[in-house]
DNA sequence: GTTATTTCATACTAACTAGTATTTTTTATG
DNA sequence: CATAAAAAATACTAGTTAGTATGAAATAAC
């Protein structure tokens, strides 16, 4: 990687960090290039705007990992019901990126900055669409397998999985303890099993 | 009502809704002065700090209207399952308080404000656990009467409705569009049903 | 190696931020 | 009505914000 695309890099990701744990709008530039060691000539050099580098941490750093880690091993899943249950699971209490008093990433960025920036509201929508896309196709497979009851709509279960999973975080930023995430995962599990 | 606790009161009602559209921190007290006619002199004789306005509108507008509107109605009902999804609904679809594109205002706040200020994190933590407490008995109440089966658990159920709410609301905020609230109340059905 | 282009460094600005100091007006109380 | 206290008005400050102007160093092309 050249030097340039490599300041560049360091940029978002530890933009990313700082935006994660304290917010977009609370996050300045200063603090940005304070803790990347980077020049303002050198960040105003890489991005436009501050919201510039907002869209370009969506797009090359949350689109790239969403899909490595969340949609791609979805995406030929045999047993969609276990591999919901370990998805949702691993991302609350095991991701090692996230942290229970912080929430989700995508969910933050989606509540501080919709709808006030149609460039995030776009990149988040195309990320949030393609995960529950593959949600759909998943539970579509387990019905011609047989693990999902034929009368289920995929489209509503995605919406319902995803909808839970943003607003656990939010009660788990809210109480700081993982305690929370136990809890709902035990009646995600039997929300799942009332899918079989 | 006195005619200073009157400009207070307007204080709080119009920052409230400036906070809920635009966000805690990108709302200015010179913003919320210029919207109310109230002068700075006024604003901070009635508000020591920015934050300690804040913690008001939690405690003498969202408290009074979440109880008076979502708790007291659940807290002797008979029928939880229907009243469960009629709140739900009714919060989603009908209040003319609350506007898709801006999110659920407790939601919203919580994201924001945890895990740096304390007392938000505490004034809406009790609100929180109001209305989860509220659901849970509700629970109770149906299982006593047969509505709800016995190895149900109340709090699970409580955490899962709760969650399911605040992130659809979130989703709804993204998309700025009520069909995704039409898609999630649907299995939001199904899921009640499948407690009886 | 010279030149052109990319990449970065420094110093600055104008607008905005929460909050303060001070004075004036309004209201309550005797 | 006089006076004290409550409530509000005005002008200000110090710090922070995103963004700019301009020049210097590094890299690539020839």
């Amino acid at each position: 990687m050249s030097k340039a695309a490599n300041t560049r890099l360091t940029i978002l990701q530890k933009a990313f960090e700082l935006i994660y744990s304290k917010g977009y709008q609370t996050t300045s530039i200063d603090e940005i290039i304070a803790t990347t060691q980077v020049t303002k000539g050198a960040f105003y050099y890489h991005f436009k705007t501050k919201d510039e580098m907002g869209v370009a941490i969506i797009e090359e750093i949350l689109k790239p990992t969403m899909l490595g880690n969340f949609i791609k091993p979805i995406e030929n899943s045999e047993n969609p019901i276990e591999d919901f249950y370990n998805m949702i699971s691993y991302l609350l209490l095991e991701d090692p990126l996230l942290d229970v008093k912080y929430g989700c990433p995508v969910g933050n960025l989606t509540q501080e900055m919709t709808p006030w920036n149609n460039q995030f509201s776009k990149a988040l929508s195309e990320l949030v669409d393609q995960w529950m896309l593959t949600i759909e196709k998943a539970i579509l497979r387990a019905q011609t397998l047989g693990l999902i009851r034929k009368d289920v709509n995929g489209q509503q279960v995605a919406f319902f999985v995803m909808s839970g999973y943003w607003g656990i975080r939010n009660f788990g930023k809210l109480k700081d303890s993982n305690s929370c995430y136990i809890v709902y995962l035990k009646e995600f599990r039997n929300y799942l099993n009332s899918l079989k």
